[in-house]
DNA sequence: CGGGCGTTTGAATCAAATCAATTGGAGTGG
DNA sequence: CCACTCCAATTGATTTGATTCAAACGCCCG
């Protein structure tokens, strides 16, 4: 557990001072997050989605519940959780501002998963039949819809491989990593988040025990690349994503590079 | 692994039900098989795909080729491989008689996987573009377009599921279950199934190592649960699917039922 | 026949789970 | 305001399941 002295093969704790006010993925993250604005516009354009104001721990949608409808988030956090039938759950996905829900009911007929918001948000709701009428000569809104599908099952892969091929600190700061950058596509401030999981839901999120990802936040800290805002270990400050990245990055090269 | 703890303890405990010749679940496997037919022909029909006859091996498609085309399975077997820019890669997928592939690229513009297959098949190769617009107007077709994606986001939680709550024991016992239901469902027979894959292919997969699936291997034929047929040990006898899918259940239960 | 690969199995090691104790903040009520 | 509980989180000690390292076997194929 404890391995090579620190401080000197520690090339990426640089100074927490931001290299430039503008970084090439800014201008990405500000067309991401007007893409998932043009979206939104389109829809409530095109189909006065129903607006539904949730709070945290409320059930947008519930495994085995009739399909009809998709969902849409269009402000707050959600988190899609997956019921065996012998009672084992799992959390399988997150939600950010313009992704959608309620995929997996459609070859079923019935909703596959619980889900669940994890703040005051509010939720557009469509129903699927008129979704697809509304496709019929609108090309645009069909693309949109395959291609929110298709991130889905692209991120859903990542998920896979994050879980079968990172070791349990390296799954933690991809999860960081992932969070701060679906932030950052959203015009959203990344520098510092507000987790709005308890460490058991990372940990089931991320398949690992909650004193894991405890221990794991708790050396990611300690080598600076995240620190804990004052009181409440809720909210977690990130000086630099890239750095993160960079951690992933090295757990898995061949290096032994390992957190003190 | 880690606990996904059983939210009550749910006696889910269903006796074992005598083997009768005629189960209900043929009849429901003889419907699937039928619909993926169904399924099949109605492509043909309105679309006219170009076919591909693939060997073990070659690629259906690539990584960061660019997109352009689905491609559906009419006979054969094919892996779908994940790769890290960092040069990790993962099986995340595996494909039978009438699964699409190629869903992942749409939201990109080229495809995020390698889609290899693992025996002599044959592809049907349909462009997106042709296939979007034969939807208007029938929409059968777009039925069975968001199904198929549908089912896949569906499989890839489940997936999830399975690595991130089952010991390596079960999480084997499960895949072996998963291709012997796939078979089942396409009107073959589950009783002796042929792995196409490497132990350290199966390995990858389930996220583990190839001596480990080994390991798995070998105590569930000391349990019965699978047999080895005769020479090499790429062929798997399975004398009750049920079996397997009752030993996944009891790893996740309470009980201390353990392989010898 | 011999080489190469895939597989099996054993022994040692290690990362993460489990068990257990403690802290600390948030909320409640006297 | 403090005493109290409750629950999330941290941290340490220990156990355990899976990996790693290593050796040997069996099958296929030139």
């Amino acid at each position: 557990m404890l391995s090579a002295r620190p401080q000197s093969d520690r090339p990426h704790v640089r100074p927490v001072v931001a290299p430039s006010p503008v970084r090439a993925d800014d201008e990405a993250n500000r067309l991401a997050s007007q893409s998932i604005a043009d979206t939104l516009a389109l829809l409530q354009a095109t189909l006065t989605p129903q607006r539904r104001i949730v709070h945290a721990g409320d059930r947008i949608y519930q495994s085995g519940e009739r399909f009809g409808h998709l969902y849409i988030l269009n402000s707050g956090f959600a988190k899609i959780v997956n019921l065996a039938p012998d009672g084992r759950e799992l959390v399988v996905g997150l939600k950010f501002r313009g992704d959608w829900m309620g995929f997996d009911g459609i070859a079923a007929g019935a909703y596959a998963c619980d889900a669940v918001a994890m703040d005051t948000g509010e939720v557009w709701v469509l129903r699927y039949d008129q979704l697809l009428a509304a496709c019929i000569g609108r090309p645009e809104l069909l693309k949109m819809l395959h291609e929110a599908m298709s991130r889905e099952i692209a991120r859903d892969r990542d998920s896979l491989m994050s879980v079968c091929t990172l070791s349990a600190d390296a799954r933690v700061a991809d999860f960081l990593r992932y969070w701060a950058e679906s932030l950052a596509r959203r015009g959203l401030r990344t520098d510092q988040i507000t987790l709005r999981m308890t460490r058991a839901e990372i940990g089931n999120y991320l398949g690992m025990t909650l004193e894991t990802v405890s221990r794991a936040l708790s050396r990611l800290a300690r080598n600076q690349l995240i620190c804990f805002v004052e009181k409440g270990r809720r909210d977690i400050h990130i000086p630099e994503v890239e750095a993160l990245a960079a951690f992933v990055q090295r757990s898995v090269a061949p290096a032994d590079v390992v957190l003190q």
